[in-house]
DNA sequence: ACCTGAACACCGTTCAAGT
DNA sequence: ACCTGAACACCGTTCAAGT
């Protein structure tokens, strides 16, 4: 008895909002074509009319993922430091909004303009502030791993199926006691990724020079 | 007309090993339950008699290419500096060897026995060359993150299903400046990737102090 | 142009049964 | 103890068809 919208009521946007909505509440493994139709209110392969394959489907979320980073906007004096430093916490901000697309991220690398587009943009800022091409290219390249592979550690979502459980790990920790002690003020893992992401950022000026 | 052979011909070895080098062929995709039986020439279930589930499999062949990895050796002049960068370049050797790996290894933080005994001996090794228990498990998290992290990027194996295309790369290249001037010398990735631990291990000498 | 629905070729896993 | 085989409840995707 409801009336049909003569209008589609699909469209790419909503697909990529709906999937990456989906994948935050339900995980990647969640996200099943059979159940994202119904999601939609759609025979599932409604979406086949507007992605090629599930695949095309994960990109566009990484893709709409990196679209929610932004652009940096780059005062005159800017350092590179300050640049990398604001880039690395700005995708460390938004991926913890979105956990599980993580391993996404970390694992499609997707290669479309409008992802290359910014990282053309975010390399020329960096020329801007006296860094080589080459050299921008290079930190770049070592935040992103960092950033990534920290997230990657800290959220811990497995992409496979469940992992086996260890008990209590308060328990199991009594038989490594080095582990224990390291473990024993709590941590911080915002902290602990500043220090590594400062170390980083400073290392860089202190063994390579800041390319000149 | 085969003589059946009476004894168990799997064990948990066989299976494990085998489970890599299934993986390293065809990558974590290609490693299914029902093919994995037909490669051990058992039936698909016989797996189950000595693993739960396929995540436990998985797991076990994280551990297995850990075990690869070995125990460092640290003579008595170390510097905290030489044995972190010994863990991760033994690391990123070994997932070299085993690239189709490297997603699982980031993506499921096994806590077995043997894996937390590896960890606490690592860091015992860091806190006899002066470092706190602290610093060391924060200094190993963040070289341990960008290793992986690298390496994810750099074998970039996706992990769902197959890429969008994206042309030719060199043509692509042409509407971004910045990135074709930064890959205009070709792009070493051992050397960037020295590059950037060596910032991460030096960085954390010149910011954070030493532990003490 | 946009969506449906049946069909195909797969999955992982449970469970009772065989030896 | 160790392995089999049928069965269950799913998958992603193709393709012809509907409107």
């Amino acid at each position: 008895m409801r009336t049909r919208d003569p209008r589609p009521n699909l469209d790419r946007d909503r697909i990529v909002r709906t999937a990456l909505a989906v994948i935050d509440r339900d995980g990647v493994a969640g996200l099943t074509m059979r159940k994202f139709g119904a999601e939609l209110g759609v025979d599932p392969m409604a979406v086949y009319y507007y992605l090629p394959d599930k695949g095309a489907l994960f990109d566009a979320v990484v893709e709409a993922v990196h679209d929610e980073m932004g652009e940096l906007e780059v005062g005159p004096d800017a350092t590179w430091q300050s640049v990398v430093w604001e880039a690395s916490q700005r995708m460390r901000t938004v991926l913890r909004r979105h956990p599980h697309t993580v391993p996404l991220i970390g694992t499609r690398p997707v290669l479309s303009p409008k992802m290359l587009a910014a990282s053309d943009r975010l390399i020329g800022q960096l020329v801007d502030t006296g860094l080589t091409a080459a050299t921008a290219l290079n930190i770049l390249a070592c935040v992103r791993a960092f950033t990534i592979g920290y997230l990657l550690i800290e959220v811990g979502v497995p992409a496979g199926p469940p992992i086996e459980k260890a008990g209590e790990v308060g328990d199991v920790m009594a038989g490594y006691p080095a582990l224990a002690a390291g473990m024993a003020q709590g941590y911080d893992p915002d902290r602990q990724f500043d220090l590594g992401l400062r170390a980083l950022v400073d290392g860089w000026v202190a063994s390579a020079g800041s390319g000149h």
